[in-house]
This record gives C-alpha cells, sequence and structure tokens, in this order.
DNA sequence: CTGAAAGCGCTTACAG
DNA sequence: CTGAAAGCGCTTACAG
C-alpha cells in the first residue's frame, strides 16, 4: 500500500492545476481561501505527503544539516553530544530543517575523508560537534558548505565556533564558593593541559584576584599529567576548606579520595566540578558544578549556520556561552 | 563558490552527453572504459557531487532511513543506544544508506504525531530503537514504510523486531558462575517488574536446573517494587557465594553495598551485571558482565528492513541474538 | 484568482 | 558504444 499521492493527484479529484495545489499546500497568494481548505482537506484525506526532494532539486537545497560528532565522543561517558543533538534538532525543527547526525570514524578523520552525506548532497552545511583534528578542520573549511564548529576552538585556523565561556563559569563557581565564606580554596587540574583546564583556571583566579585572596602554588592540585594520564592526587599540607574540580569526574575521584582519608564533604571540605555529568549525579553527597547551556549553545550555532547558508562568506567568529551553576549538597556555607 | 557542477556541465566539456556522464559514473554498461575513465577524472577534477535528490525524485527512495529513539532514552545512564546508531549507520554504508537520528519527545509520543522526515518523505522506513507506547506502535506500524524495532518487543501487535537474547544471557552467566564452583547463587531482581528482568531470571533457573542446584525463594532478592522504583536490598540469613544482577546499575549498588557490610568482592561474593553499561567501569574490582551484542543486532536490523523495502508485506518476526560475556574480576574461582 | 509552460538533475527505455 | 526524448514531483515566472 505505498502512497503515492502527488500534488496532481489532489489536483485531478478537484479538477484544478498543481500549481494550484501547490500554492494552497504551501499557503501562497493566489488562491481563495475556499479553493485553499478544500485542498488541504483533501490532501490529508488522501494522506498527501510533501516529497522534499522534488523541492531540493529545484531550489540546490536539502534541508538537512549534518551535526558531525567524532566517534571517540561516543564512548559511555558522553551521552553529552546526544544531549546536544537533541536540542540542535529541535531548534532546526523551527527552520523546517531536519539533523542528520554523522559520526566520524577514526580512520576517515585520519584519512581526510569527508562524510558521504556531503559528496552526495544530502546536507546544506555541517556544525562540528566537538574537537576533531586540525588537517580535518582545514579539509572541512575547503567545501563549499556552511560549516560551525559546536564545543570546539582551534587558532590554527579561522573558524567560526560557539564554545562555553569557560572562564566565566571558573570566575562564577569561585565567587559562589567565596560567597559562602570559603577563603581556603584550591584548584585541581593540570593548568598545562588542555585549553578548557586552562581557562576555568584563569577565572578562578580572577575571583581570587577581585577578593583579595592570594593564589598559593600549593593550591594549585595536579590530576594528570601532560599527556592526560590521571595521576594520584596529593593534598597540600594546609588543606583547603573548598575544592574546584576542572570536571566532574575529578571531583568525584577526588570526594572518593577525601572520604577514604577521613574527611567529611562537605563538613570538612566542600567540592565542586564542571560539566554536571554522569559522575556529579553518581557523588554522595550529590554534587554542585557548573552545567554547560546546551540550549542556549545550540541556539546560537543554529542561527549562526543559517546566517552563513545565505551569507557564505561573511565571518561570526567565536561565540561564548555562559554556563550555569547547578546548585546541590556539596558545598558547605561557612559562617 | 557554491558549486553547482552537473552531470551536463561535466557532458559539455567533454562533448558528450549527461546519458553517457550518468552510465560512467554509475560503472553501468554502455560507455567505453577509455571514456569512463576520462569522465569520472574530470568529475573529480570539477568537483562534482552527485545529486541525491535528483535520483531520490525518479526512483521514490530517499536513501535514508530515520533511527528513532524516544527521548526518555537520550539522558546521562544512556549511551547506549548513540553506539547502536552509530553501528546502524556503519552497516547502512554498506547498502549506500544514511541514517537519520530521529530523537521522539514525549509530547509527540504521546500525541502520537509522526516523525516529520516521514512527512516529508526524508527516509524510506524507520527502525525504532528502544520501547516505547503502544498507541505509537499501531500507528507506525500503519504507515506505508517498512518498520522494525530494535531491543523492543511487545506482544499486543505482531512487530518485526531484534532482541537481545536475555534468556540465553542469563543462562551462560550462571552456567559461567557453576563452571567457577559457585553453587549458592543468588538473583537480583524484581521477577514481576520488566520482560527483560524475568527472561533473564528464566535462563539463571533454567541452569540451576541443569546442574540439579535448588531454587530457593530466598535467593530471589528484589531490587525494585514492581512501578520500578530501587528498594533497599536485603540479604538473605544464609549468604550466597555469588549474585547474578538483573543489570549493571544494580551490580554496582550491590557491590557498595557489599563492601558497606564487610564482605570483599569477589573473595567473599562473587558478582556479575548485565548490559556492560557505564556502571561496569565502576565497580572496584571492574565487573564481569553481559554484554549485547551491537553489531549483531545492528547487522540483523538492517538487514531485514532492507528485504522489507523489497517485500513490504513479508512477516519476519522476532530475531534474536545472544550477548557476550564480559569477563572482568567480580568472579572468584571457588576450588 | 487560476493555470500552461518550462525547468531543477538525474535515469530509463529505446533508437541508432 | 552513444545519445535524443520523456519523465520523476514540485515551483517559478508569466499570461490571462
Amino acid at each position: 500500500m505505498r502512497s503515492n499521492v502527488t500534488m496532481r493527484d489532489i489536483a485531478n479529484k478537484l479538477g484544478v492545476s498543481s500549481v494550484t495545489v501547490s500554492k494552497a499546500l504551501n499557503d501562497k497568494d493566489g488562491v481563495s481561501e475556499e479553493l485553499k481548505e478544500k485542498i488541504k482537506l483533501l490532501a490529508e484525506e488522501m494522506g498527501y505527503r510533501f516529497n522534499t526532494h522534488a523541492k531540493s532539486i529545484k531550489d540546490g537545497l536539502s534541508y538537512n544539516l549534518g551535526i558531525v560528532i567524532p566517534e571517540r565522543f561516543t564512548g559511555t561517558t558522553q551521552s553529552f553530544y546526544l544531549q546536544f543533538y537533541q536540542m540542535l534538532t529541535k531548534i532546526l525543527d523551527g527552520y523546517h530543517y531536519s539533523g542528520i547526525l554523522y559520526i566520524l570514524g577514526q580512520e576517515d578523520e585520519d584519512q581526510l575523508i569527508l562524510p558521504r552525506i556531503y559528496n552526495e548532497k544530502k546536507v546544506d552545511g555541517f556544525i562540528i560537534l566537538g574537537q576533531i583534528g586540525n588537517e580535518y578542520v582545514k579539509e572541512i573549511q575547503k567545501i563549499d558548505s556552511p560549516v560551525i564548529f559546536l564545543d570546539f576552538y582551534t587558532d590554527q585556523n579561522e573558524i567560526d565556533s560557539v564554545l562555553t565561556d569557560n572562564f566565566f563559569g571558573g570566575y562564577e563557581i569561585t565567587n559562589y564558593l567565596v560567597e559562602n565564606g570559603h577563603k581556603k580554596i584550591a584548584y585541581v587540574g593540570n593548568i598545562y593541559a588542555t585549553s578548557s583546564i586552562q581557562d576555568r583556571f584563569l577565572g578562578y583566579y580572577k575571583s581570587l584576584l577581585e577578593h583579595r585572596i592570594e593564589l598559593r602554588q600549593d593550591y594549585i592540585i595536579y590530576d594528570r599529567d601532560e599527556r592526560g594520564k590521571y595521576i594520584d592526587i596529593v593534598f597540600p599540607d594546609d588543606m583547603p576548606t573548598a575544592f574546584v574540580c576542572n570536571n566532574d569526574e575529578i571531583a568525584y575521584n577526588l570526594i572518593n579520595n577525601l572520604q577514604k582519608n577521613g574527611y567529611q564533604v562537605p563538613e570538612d571540605c566542600s567540592v565542586v566540578g564542571f560539566d554536571n555529568s554522569i559522575f556529579a549525579a553518581l557523588t554522595e553527597p550529590l554534587l554542585t558544578t557548573v552545567e554547560v547551556n546546551i540550549k542556549e549553545m545550540s541556539k546560537a550555532a543554529v542561527k549562526i549556520i543559517m546566517e552563513k547558508l545565505h551569507n557564505p562568506n561573511e565571518k561570526y567568529g567565536r561565540t561564548l556561552i555562559n554556563g550555569k551553576i547547578i546548585h546541590r549538597n556539596s558545598v558547605k556555607k561557612l559562617s
């Protein structure tokens, strides 16, 4: 029962032309209200479905956008990007666009093989979600469709990107600790490892500066080596009252570690994280953390790429979106 | 620099017809090898990209498949389905198909609103990933495109589905414990809560039967009420030496619980789980568990839907795929 | 307000 | 081996 109802079928039944049906179904001028209603009703009744391909072939647009996630981000820890995808498609819907999720295999990334959906003109542009190799960035910049990078930035190339404001997030969460009476605040992370760890640290530092709290070298606690491998955390002799962790996983490890050493959280030590990932839900007590604002970032990314669709040559640069603090139970107010 | 190279452009440059170019690019007969090579080379050079829409409009196929995931499975715990999607698209690639991930909002599910990609003929069929409401199942069964259900089954309707063999998995993992010398084996789960918990339990029971081990009612340990809400686990007076948990999250909770009560895992008690989810990586020691065979399930699902594309009326029924045991450190061999 | 004609980029069936 | 003609389902620009 493959339905192949076309506009012509509707037109024939009504004794009008397919042009009129097209106008009616698209709510365009040039059809009487009465006829328009009649056409819409009949279309519904006959189970008519619009054939996007016919439109696509006319105006050279697929009304699909490729959303690319490198496969290394699809492991068990990373449902994060799936939530991004969900939000992106919801927003694209308002533009009458659909999203096509394309998971970029490591091999294709290494060999600079572009997504097949590009070569088959199934998409009008790309949103790249997460860090990809620099060579691939260059390659995808060359294509004749707009591209925007989401949650990833590189200064090697001039790219348009939408990012969470790591600096501001570090600043705000530290402010929050200060407001709760903390002065002995440590930062947990290797500040040479990645730019997001670094930026979050600098936000932490700015908060200290503003509140005239000295930056202590023994309060910068390393959690990994420069290649990213986690190392054992060493506590300073003079224990801090609060820890700003560069992500939730580290916060999770830190809390377990503190508890094994007889410290209570948050009674003895407050701990905050970043990301609001699964790990923030596994700590006991539940973790106060900074959540990436998926909705606003998605909105911004879609808005920019839609504009790029019409102005391919305009540059949009970096767009920073603030995260938001999720208040839970891992911070104690000091009196 | 929007490239709009068409077959005609290539044809004109070479002084041949677009029919010949079409044949050459599609590796069809009726063009000399020499000319074919020349055409392919020039196409490459001119940056030609195939326009799927033109083909689609001819043969009424979009060469896309909708992969639908209900949004409640996109939370932080569920990267599982993203891995499925990745595998599915990899396999679809071999059929020259692309996947379109469609996340079904709760509201749309309740109101029985079909995906827009269906109404716009952007897909030729659907793979439904995970449990959806019965009314929605009925609704989507009505459409004139093939549908297959993956990792979900209902006996309310006659549906074609691909499932992991929970029964066999329960059987195998219990056999494994028996092989390791265990006789006092408990099952953790409410056997009235879901059919997968039930089937896994029955597999466990079959293994006991085969090995002439008595099924003890006090060794069926409830982990949740019938509405699925987790409850505190109560240990039997006569402690088992091994626990078969109905999923990894429960195993994670159980292990923590055991350790708090002074039992060592696996020295005092062995524990196994199901799913190989993130929780299997968070236990200390790492959890031995049964992994869903994503690859074989995906292969089967794609194969069936491709056949349904050509034989819309054939019934395929339920296809069961065995899981596989992932050996880690939570089982002790009893001497 | 309504519609005939032409065209989007490709493929199929046929003729040479 | 090569290509002219027709058509897939829709829309645009124009004529009435």
